[in-house]
DNA sequence: TGAAATGTTGGGGCG
DNA sequence: ACGCCCCAACATTTC
């Protein structure tokens, strides 16, 4: 047999070397390994990465270039048109095989495909893997071959499955192309989002790169895992894992949290899986559950699942939908969660529930606004995550809230931040304010409001919807479904 | 991965 | 000592 000739790795949503099976299969293959990464958000569709993705795949690729040094490879970044770029690369790289990692939203589906007629009618090998998922999309389904849409099963017949074992190590010598095609620097294929002071804030919260993904991981497991059942809740708190963003873009894959959740919590605990694992790796095949939904269902980021809401008539009022997005709602843990968004590109579960159902039910403003806002403004924005959670708060979903289930953002906020920690680190204008009013300004008597410096109306919106009314409104129109 | 309305129970104040 | 009422506290139903 021939000698292979250079490997192109095409790198997407898989920006590591441990465990990616793309890589390891080049770098075990013979020939030299080219890895190269194309930005062409114009082949999204609607949803080209938005502005808080651009700064965390800008950062990314850069932690990718510096690992791929280290090996003494180079990293191609390439700009438009992902075949004709892929094309041009295996001529200038003299290469005889494309390998990528699989992304399951529908339009990287249809570009996957592009590439696989284009090089297979060229005698072009190409191969590609799912390093994303635990369970490739497509493969859990019902005893009639049907696709779940209610977690709880699919959660259990993902436990009839073992998770197969990560993919290896990278080999620590890996052979170097005879010559590597040109690049460009990824500040000059357009990633970096227009405003740069606002995404500069970022750099205070998050490592964006495999080694920071790992330092996540593993503060996690040693802070957050012990206490994740109650602590995942408390949005002033670190109790979540804070890794949806290095997930979304694959810097540490989901076998290894897996595996390493798995093992840390054995370890604590004998033998089995300690309840409080069990629960954040739930967390984790919920992720699976959205990539599995929108594999199935790719229409979804558009269009509700449930038929029935699709002639559901939803408000336009977009003087809301603006106060909404900047935090000036006059329900503080609403606005919290708005502002910890726009200030860290991330906002706290429990939170993104509590908003989102504001928005639904309380404004009647559609899922589709704010999952559009989200998809922005999130550093973890993922197309099938976003769809589901969105889906899910309007109750027009999958496995998704029943229209009666409306959050009170009062009750919430005492419930889940009762001393009003959150509130005033985000909402600092309401930080004097005793815990006993800091959820419902509106209601405090006059002389704490003075006290407190609070001035209704001008240091502090007041509530732009009255709760229970609101709700009264959202139980008529949504029964009519 | 709610909240409000409604129903039930049991202790204690009081005539 | 007894029955009546009030109302927390908890449970169940309804939206």
């Amino acid at each position: 047999m021939m000698n292979p000739k250079n490997t192109i790795v095409c790198f997407r949503n898989d920006l590591r070397l441990e465990d990616n099976p793309a890589f390891l299969f080049a770098a075990g293959r013979g020939g030299g390994v080219v890895p190269v990464f194309i930005w062409a958000p114009e082949e999204e569709g609607a949803w080209a990465p938005g502005a808080a993705s651009r700064w965390w795949l800008a950062r990314s690729l850069e932690s990718l270039r510096s690992d791929l040094n280290k090996k003494g490879l180079r990293l191609i970044v390439r700009k438009g048109g992902t075949v004709k770029q892929l094309a041009r690369l295996v001529r200038e790289a003299d290469a005889d095989c494309v390998v990528w990692n699989r992304r399951y939203e529908p339009a990287a589906r249809k570009r996957e495909r592009e590439i696989e007629r284009h090089f297979r009618a060229k005698r072009i090998s190409v191969l590609s893997f799912n390093a994303s998922f635990l369970y490739a999309p497509g493969q859990i389904k019902t005893k009639t071959g049907k696709p779940f849409q209610v977690f709880t099963p699919f959660w259990n017949a993902c436990l009839t499955q073992e998770v197969s074992a990560g993919f290896g190590k990278v080999p620590s010598r890996i052979q170097i192309p005879l010559k590597w095609p040109q690049g460009i620097s990824p500040d000059r294929s357009g990633l970096y989002p227009p405003c740069a002071d606002w995404a500069a804030k970022f750099e205070r919260y998050w490592e964006p790169g495999a080694g920071g993904a790992l330092k996540q991981l593993k503060r996690f497991l040693r802070k957050g895992l012990s206490d994740y059942q109650k602590g995942r809740d408390i949005p002033s708190d670190p109790g979540t894992s804070r890794l949806s963003p290095h997930l979304h873009f694959g810097e540490i894959s989901p076998k290894r949290v897996w595996r390493e959740v798995f093992r840390h919590a054995a370890r604590a605990k004998k033998s089995g899986m300690s309840k409080t694992a069990e629960v954040y790796l739930r967390q984790l095949v919920w992720r699976e559950f959205a990539g599995h939904l929108l594999y199935h269902f790719p229409e979804t980021p558009e269009r509700p699942l449930r038929e029935k809401f699709s002639r559901f008539i939803w408000r336009e009022d977009g003087k809301s939908l603006k106060a909404w997005q900047k935090g000036r709602t006059g329900y503080p843990i609403v606005d919290a969660g708005m502002r910890e968004l726009w200030e860290t590109g991330w906002m706290h579960n429990r939170v993104r529930m509590i908003a989102g159902s504001f928005l639904v039910k309380d404004l009647l403003i559609s899922w589709t606004e704010g999952a559009r806002w989200f998809w922005d403004t999130l550093v973890d924005a993922d197309l099938a995550n976003n769809t589901l959670g969105w889906q899910w708060v309007a109750g027009c979903g999958a496995d998704a809230a029943p229209y009666f289930r409306i959050f009170n953002p009062v009750l919430q906020g005492e419930r889940f931040d009762p001393f009003g920690k959150y509130i005033r680190r985000w909402v600092p204008e309401l930080s004097k304010l005793p815990d006993a009013w800091i959820h419902k300004p509106w209601q405090a008597p006059a002389e704490v409001l003075e006290a407190a410096g609070v001035e209704p109306g001008k240091t502090y919106p007041r509530p732009i919807a009255d709760h229970a009314v609101a709700r009264q409104r959202a139980l008529a129109v949504f029964s009519r479904i």
